[in-house]
DNA sequence: TGCCCATGGTAAT
DNA sequence: TTACCCTGGGCAG
């Protein structure tokens, strides 16, 4: 449920709050047992996100590969840095927040001296700061995969897809699978692969962005707003696409991935006055051009917006503007 | 309050 | 192809 944005996000939170200092790993849940008593007692010495994968390091030669899925999240509490200013709260970053607060902006508002001592912050596709009052570390909530916990901070890790210990030649064999990442991969690179790769298929655009080997990172809010973005009609075959369009929805994503890095939302409308702006910040509603929008009129033509399930997922379109 | 759906991907069938 | 992960927001009632 997060995209690539989301998990760049929490890579960069454990690497300011988790790094080299010895963790304490557990599985209060239970099922990642055996992984945690790998894991325990070491320092994370590197953590790193692919798309929409978070690999960490830790000083012994093992990895933790970690995958969200669509419910997954990692709620942080205790002594937490969110980039910004030092405070001690609990943040989540993970579910949707109807509210449109994010992390940062939310720190910034309460990071004064005195603030309260904990902040909890859930990190999935948006985030959420609250100060909370709770005694540290706090009781897992849940099914709690994975703990983290060093003396001034904890993680929880809740429902992933994926979650399991990774030798180095297993995390090269699994990020050597992605497609490139305009946070990981040279630049010009990337749009070189991309490019070739896209042109040479017979599936739909739409499906080929979704598509975690030719592309890193991109889930189904930003392939519907991209492809609106660039006004291409998501059912013409990759090799049918233009390669300024395909060249152009590369630097587009990589436009749209450093907004959501450095927002925490997925703003995909420029251009809006700055009262539309605040809007777009504060309500799904107001977002997106097309995503999640069946039957209400396109902000450009008014024509219906339309939805069709494509690869088992739900795919938005305006048909005027990308017909 | 309870039901449905969701920003995916994995693994069993 | 289907079940699973088992959360949280939206919404009907």
């Amino acid at each position: 449920m997060p995209e690539g944005h989301s998990v760049h996000r929490i890579a960069r939170q454990i690497e300011r709050n988790f790094e080299h200092v010895p963790v304490a790993v557990s599985s209060p849940q239970g099922r990642f047992a055996a992984g945690a008593a790998q894991l325990d007692g070491h320092e994370i010495v590197q953590s790193k996100a692919v798309g929409k994968q978070m690999f960490l390091e830790f000083d012994h030669g093992l990895w933790l590969r970690v995958h969200l899925g669509i419910y997954g999240s990692w709620d942080f509490a205790g002594d937490i840095t969110t980039g910004r200013a030092a405070t001690a709260s609990t943040t989540r970053m993970g579910q949707t927040n109807q509210s449109g607060s994010n992390a940062v902006d939310a720190e910034a508002s309460q990071s004064s001296i005195g603030a309260p001592r904990l902040t909890r912050v859930r990190m999935s596709e948006q985030e959420q700061v609250e100060p909370d009052a709770e005694i540290f570390p706090p009781e897992p909530v849940g099914a709690v995969r994975v703990r983290l916990l060093t003396p001034t901070a904890v993680a929880d890790l809740r429902g992933p897809t994926a979650c399991e210990v990774l030798t180095i030649e297993q995390v090269d064999a699994a990020i050597r699978k992605l497609g490139p990442d305009p946070l990981v991969d040279d630049l010009a690179e990337g749009e070189e692969r991309f490019t070739a790769v896209v042109r040479k298929k017979r599936t739909p655009i739409a499906l080929l962005l979704m598509d975690q080997s030719v592309v890193s990172g991109i889930g189904n809010v930003y392939r519907a707003e991209l492809l609106f973005r660039a006004r291409q009609d998501p059912f013409t075959p990759g090799k049918d696409v233009s390669e300024e369009v395909v060249r152009g929805l590369w630097r587009d994503w990589v436009k749209l991935l450093n907004i959501g890095v450095e927002t925490g939302l997925m703003l995909t409308r420029d251009g809006l006055t700055p009262r539309d702006q605040a809007k777009a910040r504060r309500s799904r509603a107001d977002r997106y051009w097309v995503y999640h929008r069946t039957g209400e009129p396109c902000r450009l033509c008014g024509a219906d917006i339309q939805m069709q399930e494509l690869g088992g997922r739900k795919l938005y379109w305006c048909p005027v503007d990308q017909g």
